[in-house]
DNA sequence: CTGTAGGGTTAGGGTTCA
DNA sequence: TTGAACCCTAACCCTACA
């Protein structure tokens, strides 16, 4: 119970649109301080500013791809999640009492058509982690960059994606490759015995690293 | 001005460190232009390098900073924290890589204005994990039950628990406890060789159904 | 002018709340 | 779930001063 969450008012927008008209994007406590508008900015910090201009361009256009100004990018991160090609299990079908966990063995992967009607960005998706093929799934770094290397991205997407992937695993469209899932490619299901469902209970649990 | 922000890589870093070891701090000049350091401190000046350190020593100590940037809004958030030695529950050989990461815990001794001010639930959970202590780790209704003790919760806070919890682990601030780690209660650390390693990082991997 | 120390500000990711 | 409002802090800027 601490923060009454203040809605911007219409003069509080006109206002900020005004002073960015006068000082530009990124001064934004230049705008605050000016006599010009503080009178109707008086309650917002330099750094709310910044925010409701982050949520008004965001929500108004979004498909737009600018990046020219900077050449120094840098990528990076090829990451040491190169994932070895290792761990080819004995496909194994499936554990029993553990349903209940959204824990499913995956193998076959099948991107087959469809998806024209789907977001553009799950079909991408999609194309990405079928492409990749690796044995236990793509994480979100390898996703992004092989969708970076097609085409260009908008800065934000990597939040996008895990949203995304979120919502695609709700829709058992995708699966989350969990470590159980790996360890039933190490042994038969009777090797783990009623310590599975010992497992699958534990699996929620959290400590400190 | 328009520059997207350039995110310090651990090589630049690593250069950074090797840099200050070899020409001390204050020599920011130096370290950038010595041939042995310049090839991976090319694209920062030496204003970026004294920055940086700045950054670098100040998080490791304490978190508490009073906010002069803003203009106005006096939102009241004090409170002392303390750096805890974070213990391992189990023995873990692949977590290196973040070992160097620390846990803060806020310490609420002697809180005179304390309680009603905004709820730190990060804290809580690193302090009932903690306080819980249990070696596999503490499950949801545990850590809930133990905060519960101590203090007021909202209504809905279990379902914030969880997906605070998600994004500890994704942090790396927490780890999540899972067949792997149990894994490694029942066999010795070395007969899970670097397949260990090999499943932590797929923890978060999707893959097609 | 060349550099550094240190306070101030912004950009961008993360979090809370309705 | 989603979007708007708000928080955190690394990265960057500005000014004073040697």
């Amino acid at each position: 119970m601490g923060n009454p969450k203040q809605k911007w008012k219409s003069e509080e927008e006109e206002a900020l649109r005004a002073g960015i008209a006068k000082h530009g994007t990124g001064k934004w406590k230049n705008i605050q301080r000016d006599p010009e508008f503080n009178p109707y900015l008086r309650s917002r910090s330099n750094i709310d500013l910044k925010d409701k201009w982050r949520n008004m361009t965001v929500s108004a256009g979004s498909q737009s791809v600018k990046d020219k100004s900077r050449t120094l990018k840098a990528k990076s991160s090829p990451d040491a999640a190169a994932v070895v090609a290792a761990s080819t299990p004995l496909s194994n079908p499936h554990t029993s009492a553990v349903a209940a966990v959204d824990v499913v063995i995956d193998d076959s992967s099948e991107a087959a058509a469809d998806s024209k009607t789907a977001p553009k960005y799950n079909a991408m998706i999609f194309e990405a982690i079928s492409a990749l093929n690796e044995p236990n799934g793509a994480d979100t770094s390898a996703i992004i960059s092989y969708i970076e290397r097609r085409q260009e991205l908008p800065q934000n997407f990597r939040r996008q994606l895990s949203s995304r992937l979120r919502r695609l695993v709700a829709q058992e469209k995708l699966e989350k490759v969990s470590c159980l899932s790996l360890l039933c490619n190490f042994f038969a299901d009777d090797d783990i015995p009623n310590t599975s469902a010992h497992l699958v209970t534990l699996l929620n649990n959290f400590s400190l690293i």
